[in-house]
RNA sequence: UCCGGCGUAGCUCAAUGGUAGAGCGGGUGACUGUUAAUCACUAGGUUGUAGGUUCGAGCCCUACCGCCGGAGCCA
């Protein structure tokens, strides 16, 4: 038989006869001649069956959507196939012939689409998110292994703790209540006194009732743990680290950024230094005129947006009726959708605009950024922003107070531009045994289950900290997604178990 | 938990309180270098559920269920 040959290869086998294996991803076909799009992982390829290939002319047209087959034929160049290349076909062979395959190639909901979850990724634009995403964690290991780094895993299932219990997953482990745990943090603690620079990769659980596009209950995290490093050690460390990760995804997802149709521009600019500013020079930012100028004329700017999405709709609809069937009617469909869809969303932004405007001038110090507040301040600048030092009250137990400020805590957030949230927490940790312990009685701790934890400042303390970063949300960010769950094979979150 | 929006054919959506429709997908046939092909024909419905108002409800009212995304919380 011909050699099996990926399609990513298909043009080092020019003239060469074939063979590919795979999906029919679509078809066309008539009484002289077939298409067949052949889609096998790597790729798809147009497959020509010509009426005088009469076995393979009759297996082609038995074939429905997302049949599996094998097809072969003889490479060649051509400019009217997709890709460059197509092949011109001499055997089909079905190996399982697909009927009433759900997901169509035309516009589908979320909710449909999320109940085919295990289905719906077979198509380019969520095969092109998942391969960022292999590439994205790739890079985030080999960013920690390159620089020394050890990986430790910690335990998914850890006793109940008292940091936001409310907020975990009970599981009934031999009769006893155990969670599962939403950070390896503790632990990692404990590793990188032994190892000194450590990291940790794997999942991690919120049972936060949090139905938003920025939310998982199931999301994976990679967190450093660095011993000897105190919180500019942080920063500077994050800062690398997202340069490298979007750096690296520029060189090697170029055709899935393509194929998401990310706007690449605003990733090219992603180059330290960031902007840094304390909590409290971010409330003052809140506060400036400068701020709120900006907002008032982005507001005015946006309401002309929408009006004129509104009249290109208008226009759009019209434009339908008066339409003759076919590929321009379907055109029109899908850009009346988006534009419905993009509308509905701006409308219901701005309406609720002038409350976020007002509440970012009266910005109490002491309350904890919120998404609000967030977006406000990375649409201020144009790459990741590290907002440090929080007010203590509204931060974890573990982290090290400021020592000439004890109001805040040495930690760090990186809100990621274009609006995405949140995509790394962290701090220096509280490394002092008596301080430690007086912080945790003041938010009422139970201590036994610390003591292991306590021992850590017991025996050779020293200075250190680390963070976490969201893989899910990165992904987002850097594929410019609406919504994190295209960014996991197969999301868990609130209301949705399957598939 | 709170606030807002939406539930009509397998899918995406139409339908002044007055005979439930289109496109896609499925089926049958025709056609051919097609690009989410095209043309003709065809099957497909308890309008989320339960009440109510009305001569008459997909449309109005009430409750419930489900979905969407925003607040809180967070990566």
């Amino acid at each position: 038989m011909e050699p099996m040959v990926e399609i990513k290869a298909l043009s080092a086998h020019a003239g060469a006869a074939v063979t590919l294996q795979g999906w029919l991803y679509g078809k066309r076909s008539g009484g002289k001649v077939a298409f067949l799009l052949v889609r096998d992982g790597t790729g798809l390829c147009q497959c020509v069956v010509e009426a005088e290939a009469a076995d393979a002319f009759a297996r082609a047209n038995e074939l429905a959507q997302e049949s599996s087959l094998q097809v072969t034929g003889t490479v060649r160049k051509d400019e009217r196939a997709p890709g460059g290349y197509e092949l011109l076909v001499t055997a089909v062979r079905p190996i399982q012939i697909a009927k009433d395959y759900p997901i169509t190639r035309k516009a589908h909901g979320v909710d449909f689409l999320m109940n085919h979850r295990h289905l719906w990724f077979r198509t380019p634009r969520q095969t092109a998110i998942l391969r960022v995403r292999h590439r994205l964690i790739r890079s985030m290991r080999a960013f920690f292994d390159d620089r020394g780094f050890t990986l430790v895993d910690t335990p998914i299932l850890s006793p109940g703790a008292a940091e936001g219990a409310g907020t975990l997953f009970p599981v009934d482990f031999f009769d006893e209540q155990v969670y599962l745990a939403q950070t390896g943090q503790l632990y990692l603690e404990a590793a990188a006194m032994a190892l000194g620079k450590v990291y940790c990769f794997g999942p991690t659980f919120r049972a936060e009732k949090s139905k938003t596009r920025r939310h998982l209950a199931e999301f994976w995290m990679i967190e450093p743990e660095i011993a000897f490093a105190e919180l500019p050690d942080l920063a500077e460390l994050a800062e690398a680290f997202i340069t490298h990760l979007v750096g690296d995804i520029l060189t090697h997802c170029r055709a899935e950024l393509e194929t998401l149709e990310r706007d690449m521009a605003p990733l090219e600019r992603i180059a330290p230094p960031f902007p840094r500013l304390t909590y409290s020079e971010a409330v003052d930012l809140l506060h400036s005129g400068e701020v709120h100028e900006r907002l008032l004329s982005e507001l005015e700017r946006d309401r002309a947006c929408l009006k004129q999405w509104q009249a290109d709709l208008g226009r759009a609809e019209e434009e339908r009726a008066a339409a003759k069937k076919g590929w321009r009617q379907d055109k029109l469909d899908r850009q009346i959708l988006e534009l419905r869809e993009n509308i509905r969303e701006l409308d219901v932004d701005l309406r609720n605009r002038p409350g976020h405007i007002e509440n970012a001038r009266h910005f109490a110090w002491g309350n904890d950024l919120g998404g609000d507040e967030e977006t406000i301040l990375s649409r201020h600048f144009d790459k990741p922003v590290i907002i440090t030092e929080y007010p203590k009250d509204v931060k974890a137990f573990y982290m090290k107070p400021k020592p000439d400020d004890p109001r805040v805590v040495l930690n760090l957030d990186v809100i990621a531009p274009e609006g995405y949230g949140e995509i790394i927490g962290g701090s220096q940790r509280e490394d002092d045994f008596d301080a430690l312990i007086a912080r945790m009685e003041q938010e009422q701790m139970d201590r036994a289950p610390y003591e292991w934890y306590l021992d850590l400042r017991r025996y050779g303390s020293v200075p250190h900290g680390g963070f976490g970063l969201g893989v899910e949300r990165t992904v987002a960010w850097i594929c410019g997604l609406r919504h994190i769950r295209e960014t996991i094979p197969f999301p868990r979150m609130m209301g949705r178990m399957t598939p």
